[in-house]
Parts: C-alpha cells; structure tokens; sequence
DNA sequence: TTGTTTTACTAAACAGTGTTCAGCAAATTT
DNA sequence: AAATTTGCTGAACACTGTTTAGTAAAACAA
C-alpha cells in the first residue's frame, strides 16, 4: 500500500505551502503582519490547521528562519569562489554577510534580531543553521591566522570580534538607529567601516 | 488662582507616574508584559487614561526610552573622570557602555533594537537623546584622533565602527544568538574581544 | 447659592492577536 | 456495510492596542 507513503507526502507538501506562504508574507509585509490568521487565509485552510503542522507561532518562524540560513550559507560559501588570499576571502564574505543583510531585512532581521526563533529552541539543543553559518566565518578567519595574515591570533575571539561587528552595523540600520551623520550617506559610510576594519586587521 | 498652576503639576505627576510604572514593570517582565492594561492595572487607573497622557504604546516607550539615556549618558560621562589618555577613555566608555547593557538588557533592547520607540519618531525629528549619546563616543574618538593614538583618522568611520562593534556584541548576546563556544565562557570572550579591538585601534 | 461649563476619568466596545478543543465529514480499514 | 481513523474547522478563550460615548466631580459665572 503506498497510501501511507502518500499521506507522509502530502504532510509534507502541506508543510511546505504554510513555511512558503509564511515566508512570503513576512518578506512582503514584515513579521508583525505575519500573523497565523493573514497565512490561514493566504493558503485557505483554518487557522487551526496551521496547529497540526506546527506546534506554535515560534517553531513556524523557526523553520522560516532556517530558509533564511539556508540561503544566507548558500552565499557565503559561493562569495570565496576563486579566491586564494585569506584576507580577501574575509572581505568578501563580510560583504556578502552585509548584501544578504540589504536585500533580505526582513528575514536578517528574523534570524539574528528577533526573539522568536529562538524560544522555539529547548534549552539543550543547539542553534544548528546559526553554528553552521558561524563556522563557515571561523574558516575563513582560520586560514588569515595560519597565514599570519590578520592581527589577531585567538580564533574565537577573532570571530567574535568580526561577526559583532558586522552584526552590529547591520542591526543599527535595520532597527533605524543610524540617522544624521551630517550628509554622509549612511551606506556609503558602513561600506567604509567594512574596508576600515580590513586595513585593522590586516598585519 | 494656582489652580491652573496646581492642574499642571497634577498632569505632570500622572504622566511620571505612567512613565515610572511602565519602566518597572517592563524591566521586571519585559517589554511583552508591559501591556497598557497591565499598566494601568498597577496604577489603579483604567486603560483609556494613559491615552489621555500619551498618543500611543509607542510614545509612551519613546519617553521610557529617554530616561534609559540619560542614566547611560550619565555613566558614559563619568567613565572618564580622571583619565587623561584618549586610548584609555575610549576602553572606559566601551566597559561603561557594555557594563550599562549587561546590567539594564531590557533597557538596552528598548533603546537600540525595539522599533517601537523608533516609531514614535515623525520622519523629520531627530532621535535627540541616541544623537547625544553618540556626541559623547565622537568626543573622545575625537581626541583619539587628534592626539594620534588611533589607526583610523575618519570621525564618522571610527564611530560607526566602534559603536557597531560594540552594539553587536551586546544585542547578539542579548537576543541569545551566542551559544556554544566549546566551552570558553562567552562573557570573558566578550571582554577579551573589547581588549582585542583596542589593540587593533591603537597605533 | 445657583446654574453652567469644563475637566478627568471610565465602561464598553472594536478589531486584532495566538491558541485550544469539540465535533464533523470523508477517507481508510475491517 | 460497519467501524475506525484522519484531516479539518467553527467557535471559543484570553489576551492585545485603541476609540468613543457618557458620567461625575471640579471650576467658573451669575
């Protein structure tokens, strides 16, 4: 009997539809407006279904967030291509890090600001797609310290360092608190902190 | 006739009032629990008043977000007494500043990454307590620069640089995105990654 | 002191949220 | 054909922020 087989697929096709269209929706119109009721009536099914596929709001926005990871790893792997020099690997993983955060707010802003995904995690269990994303910095930064190419020599705080930094100025423009900086242009002048940074580090 | 003068004092009382009662009870239970009618359940009052004494949710937190800024302005201010080396400011504020955040997170969350205070905001005014706070970072970089001890001689890019370090290690810490570091305490790898920055930045 | 106006406040409602659960119709199994 | 399981939903519960009509008390005017 493949109707069991079936049944497993269509639960999974339906998982889909509701990741997709949650998704969708909070691309389009951001978290607050991504409501159960707003993706229920988008997919036209109850509300309640979304309860049989999804055990809360949080774990829905968990498996969101980890589309957003999926794409996110997709591209900092994709941004070394070619590249053999540590530093210039760190560049323009940095720069991809800072693009995704451009053309995807909404989703950075789910992945790495808000609170939701997060609490859908048991205490025990670890932040897969976040440590994946976190190793592929630790990489990177791993080849500049082996080739005595940057100035630090202690690999976490290291990552720590650049991954804060790169989060911080990304967070401070998503949640709207870079303002006057007396006609500066605001991108132009985080752009300039990323390459400021480089010249930092680099020996 | 003081009655007016009295009508005033009364108005400015209960705006203190909500402003001190919504503080305590979203630094106790967070910024979730500190719904309008929590509040006003703890005043005695009914909901509808506090819309008397403030538009919105979001102005009401615009006014809490104030007062977390002067106390972190005043302990930016007096980080600094009695220390003559620029560098040496510099570390004092960066600690002050992550000092502030460990020991008021939901205040630091209000202030620089909830949208709401940000959303009481009309397009045209400015964010006046952040921009002040951020007068006092440029200060003392600005002494940095000119007395030559920094490697970086833009204002802006220094400050932008500095301060989105800064904020991205204590909002990644805040939001809970800091996990495992095979078992390196994180909050001495924070501290480490301050020191480090500083002797990255220092010439 | 009286009558009138202004002020300060609230009950109740509106429209929205996440979530749960009893019940129902259709699919599946016996 | 009957019994069981599955997939789904209407309706409710307990919350949000916010608005509005109405009320009692305070202030003012005669």
């Amino acid at each position: 009997m493949g109707i069991i087989q079936r049944k497993e697929r269509d639960r999974l096709e339906m998982r889909l539809k509701i990741l997709e269209t949650a998704k969708q929706i909070f691309i389009e119109e951001g978290f607050e407006k991504a409501s159960i009721r707003a993706i229920a009536d988008r997919i036209e099914y109850s509300p309640a279904t979304i309860y049989l596929y999804f055990k809360d709001k949080n774990e829905l926005f968990f498996s969101v967030h980890e589309i957003g990871f999926e794409k996110l790893n997709f591209e900092m792997i994709n941004a070394i291509v070619g590249i053999t020099d540590p530093v210039e690997e760190l560049r323009a993983r940095g720069f991809a890090y800072m693009k995704f955060a451009f053309q995807n707010p909404e989703m950075y802003d789910l992945m790495f600001i808000q609170n939701a995904p997060m609490e859908s995690m048991k205490n025990s269990e670890t932040w897969a797609c976040g440590h994946r994303c976190f190793l592929l910095l630790c990489e990177t930064i791993e080849r500049c310290i082996e080739s005595k190419s940057i100035r630090i020599s202690n690999l976490y705080i290291a990552a720590m360092s650049i991954w804060s930094f790169m989060h911080g100025l990304v967070s401070l423009k998503i949640r709207n608190r870079f303002q006057k900086f007396e006609g500066v242009d605001v991108d132009e002048l985080m752009k300039g902190s990323v390459e400021q940074m480089i010249q930092l580090l680099k020996v």
